[in-house]
RNA sequence: GCCCGGGUGGCGAAACGGCAGACGCAUGGGACUUAAAAUCCCUUGGGGCGCAAGCCCCGUGAGGGUUCGAAUCCCUCCCCGGGCACCA
């Protein structure tokens, strides 16, 4: 008989069109026994489509819920499209054409390739946050956090451009220069909307720490912790000569008496104020200066010192002397209270403005190696009653003492800001905020949202120096909810950073037009079992959403405080050891090599071609082996079928072998080390195949192992074999643990340490076993070359040391 | 500058401190073919010895250290990728 090849093509549309037929991968919300949460980032619905890297990310996730899943989970594995933002809306300009019209053209191709890679998704959960059905409920957030005191408004700087008269985004600033005109930008300041994170910093830090709560990588918890930049340290007062006093916050009390000047941030509120006369057209000249530098490039920009004497002096509380202020930009206003002492001795940068000045520099440490001027090692010098101590114990001893005196206290500052959800643009939620002459800032009452962003013609921003949607009369105006007279809607879209901080909580709740998430749906899957994502999102995204969930949590809306019990990150796909760049020439097109290799064969190689959180190099000539391994799995089968061979007596050593990779494939998906899990199938095939078996009991676990990778190949080979239900309702294979180990093993023999021969006995032999066994191998013996045996070293089962005068 | 990853054959990569190079790609050779493709079998880290079975030496970015034993642990350094970046 004629067996049928093993042609892609003709079953992966039919499996992906049963699975929708049957509902196969949508699990009932509110029965299930089992459930598992299984989320992926959700994409930005780019015109390009899906790249390699989102395919790699998705195909990776969704590998683990189909294993979860046959490990008889109920997984729920939603899908959606974040589809609001600067990108966009960027991408819209360039092409004229309002995002409005683009977005779900794009996001269509995006439902299409998503289908097309055969993910496990839930497409009656699926969510696009540009919906009104959606935003809906971000602006309703917005309004929960109004209420609560957790979002205020405030001055703050934006990028301005002077020539096209519009805010611009930090993406659209190049070298401190505009991105579509070339002119110098400037600091504008503008009232924004800002949540206030700054008060759960405490909270987001503890957390990272506790396993129970979050089982996340290493390096993204590093990566949070360093984002979060807690500091200890103390704020202390330099009393000014003409009265009041400079608050300056260090994280080095210890260094106080080495405190030889000042530097205040140019824009700190005291300068106007301390400027002596003499001294202030040169400090109104380096304010300017300091504004007209755009966000970027004072921070990024060249770092020689620049600054302004304000003719001011301040008393250093430590020796009493007075010490000049001044004005630098490498002062920051948005960090500690914009203004430091400065320790020429035992800091870099204020060392290097000392040098630029000609400022006194005084050691307050007798430092070990005066090179490493920031050592918080050494003993204090120059510092009165406090010479000769630890710095480490001086730096509490100064604190202290400064508390008593009334001149200082104790703090701990974070690096962390609040929030700013404004965004001077088009494409985002309008925030739901009415500004009435009468009553202020009004929010919209509930019952009225969405806040519908108007379709409007021109989307752009122009050089009339207003959000396009302020010209927007019919939608701009509105009554005050409070007064009913004409008040004025806020024209700012929210960050798209709270769409994704909270879209989690939505997908099981889609099917509710009435509440954002229902309770008892919540409870059921929240918090997310698994969540896989890029380390690109590390802070932001993943900040946000915990900070997000905590104040839902705090607020009585959510059952848990932490969205995410499990994350991973998933590694980056180079391509033949480079980044992918459209000016390289090297980005894989995924439909290309899907319509050539088929979705399986795709899968099995972005899963096979390195450690999944690793990622790996991406090459065309990497595919034909997965494609290989399956054809032969598929001749397999109709080897099976054909000679229906179940039942019989199974070689021994081929019975350890299908144990061993049962267990081997179950451990490797679990710690999602895809790479090694198929090459022990590759492994078990081979054997099979050396050994002309097809024991039907094994070829048919090898296919529910396959599934997860090869969801489509697997299926179809499960009904050849004569199921009629899904491979995806079989169980996990279980092996026996005492046939996942032979009865004899071979035990290296090493002698001073070198492997020298190998030697059989059972397993479990006892040391003098093995001695005995080693003296006597013909191999081992010419070692040992007539030698005593001065110690041996003896590691059960693996490997016995003889050591040799 | 700081913080994370990495550096192993021709290539992608494996390896609880215990036989380095599993698995795959690509080589080279062979079988089957009129031929090619596909498929199947064998070969393949480098160097050396041997007619042969086989054997020896070297080898995981560099240099030190710990250990009976190091790709793996520790120290110093070099290179690559990513993130943060004047955070007091």
């Amino acid at each position: 008989m004629s067996d049928t090849p093993y042609q892609p093509d003709r079953i992966e549309p039919k499996w992906q069109a049963r699975w929708a037929e049957r509902r196969t991968n949508e699990p009932d919300l509110d029965r299930a026994a089992r459930p598992f949460y299984n989320l992926m980032m959700f994409p930005y619905p780019s015109a390009e489509g899906l790249h390699v890297g989102n395919m790699f990310a998705f195909t990776g996730a969704d590998v683990y819920g189909r294993f979860k899943r046959l490990q008889g989970f109920d997984v729920f594995e939603p899908i959606g499209f974040d589809a609001f933002g600067i990108h966009s809306e960027n991408y819209a300009i360039k092409v004229g054409v309002n995002p409005a019209v683009l977005i779900p053209q794009n996001i269509e191709n995006f439902r299409r390739q998503l289908k097309r890679i055969g993910g496990m998704f839930d497409w009656a959960h699926e969510l696009a946050t540009t919906d009104p059905a959606y935003y809906k409920w971000t602006q309703w957030i917005f309004l929960q956090f109004y209420r609560a005191g957790k979002a205020y408004r405030k001055r703050a700087p934006v990028n301005w451009c002077p020539s096209c008269k519009t805010v611009l985004a930090n993406e659209q600033v190049e070298a401190g220069r505009c991105e579509r005109c070339g002119a110098q930008v400037e600091q504008r300041f503008l009232e924004q909307w800002f949540f206030r994170i700054t008060e759960y910093a405490d909270r987001l830090l503890a957390d990272l720490d506790d396993r129970s709560k979050m089982d996340w990588s290493e390096s993204t918890t590093t990566a949070q912790r360093n984002w979060l930049g807690r500091s200890e340290g103390a704020e202390i007062e330099f009393p000014l000569a003409t009265g009041g006093a400079v608050r300056v916050f260090t994280t080095r009390p210890d260094t106080l008496f080495g405190a030889t000047f000042m530097v205040l941030a140019p824009e700190h509120p005291l300068v106007v104020e301390i400027t002596t006369p003499e001294q202030r057209a040169a400090v109104e000249a380096y304010r300017a200066q300091t504004a007209s530098k755009d966000l970027i490039a004072r921070k990024v920009g060249d770092r020689d010192k620049t600054g302004v004497f304000t003719g001011a002096f301040a008393r250093n509380p430590g020796t009493g002397r007075m010490v000049p202020v001044w004005i630098a930009d490498y002062v920051l206003m948005e960090y500690g209270t914009g203004a430091i002492m400065a320790v020429p001795a035992h800091d870099e940068r204020d060392y290097e403005f000392a040098r630029r000045f000609d400022l006194p520099i005084v050691d307050a440490i007798e430092l070990e190696d005066p090179a490493d001027r920031g050592s918080l090692a050494g003993v204090l010098i120059n510092s009165g009653e406090f010479s000769g101590m630890a710095a480490s114990e001086a730096r509490g001893a100064i604190t202290r003492w400064l508390e008593a005196a009334g001149q200082g206290q104790a703090v701990v500052r974070y690096r962390l800001h609040d929030w700013c959800v404004s965004r001077q643009r088009y494409w985002g939620p309008p925030i739901p905020i009415i500004y009435c002459d009468a009553c202020g800032p009004v929010p919209v009452p509930e019952e009225d949202l969405p806040v519908q962003l108007p379709l409007i013609e021109d989307f752009r921003p122009d050089d009339s120096g207003v959000s396009p949607l302020a010209r927007h009369e019919e939608w701009y105006y509105a009554a005050c909810p409070t007064c009913g007279r004409r008040g004025r809607r806020e024209t700012d879209v929210s960050d798209t950073f709270l769409d994704s901080a909270w879209y989690f909580l939505r997908y099981p709740s889609t099917d509710f037009d009435d509440r954002a998430f229902d309770r008892a749906r919540t409870r059921k899957w929240l918090p997310v079992t698994s969540y896989i994502g890029g380390n690109e999102h590390a802070v932001l995204h993943l900040l946000y959403a915990r900070y997000v969930t905590m104040v839902l949590h705090d607020m009585g809306y959510l059952h848990f405080d932490e969205p995410f019990r499990k994350f991973r990150a998933h590694g980056l796909i180079v391509k033949d050891g480079a980044k992918m760049s459209k000016s390289r020439g090297n980005v894989v097109v995924p439909d290309e090599y899907i319509a050539r290799w088929g979705a399986d064969t795709f899968r099995m190689y972005l899963m096979f071609l390195g450690p999944f959180e690793a990622g790996g190099d991406f090459r065309d000539d990497g595919l034909s082996g997965p494609r290989r391994f399956l054809d032969r799995l598929w001749s397999l089968v109709d080897q099976a079928i054909r000679e229906d061979a179940a039942g019989g007596e199974i070689q021994h050593r081929i019975v350890i072998k299908w144990h061993q990779t049962k267990k081997k494939v179950a451990h490797d998906l679990e710690t999602l080390n895809y790479n090694t899990a198929i090459a022990a199938l590759m492994e078990l095939l081979n054997t099979m195949r050396e050994a002309n078996c097809c024991e039907r009991r094994i070829v048919e676990e090898m296919i529910v192992m396959i599934a997860p990778f090869a969801p489509h190949f697997a299926e179809e080979c499960w009904e050849r074999l004569g199921h009629e239900e899904s491979v995806f309702g079989a169980c996990w294979p279980a092996w026996d643990e005492r046939l996942t180990v032979d009865e004899t093993v071979e035990l290296a023999v090493q002698v001073n340490g070198k492997t020298r021969s190998k030697v059989t006995v059972h397993r479990n032999a006892d040391e003098a076993t093995a001695v005995a066994a080693a003296l006597e191998d013909p191999v081992a013996r010419r070692f040992l070359d007539g030698r005593d045996v001065r110690k041996t070293v003896f590691v059960p089962n693996r490997l016995l040391n003889l050591v040799v005068g």
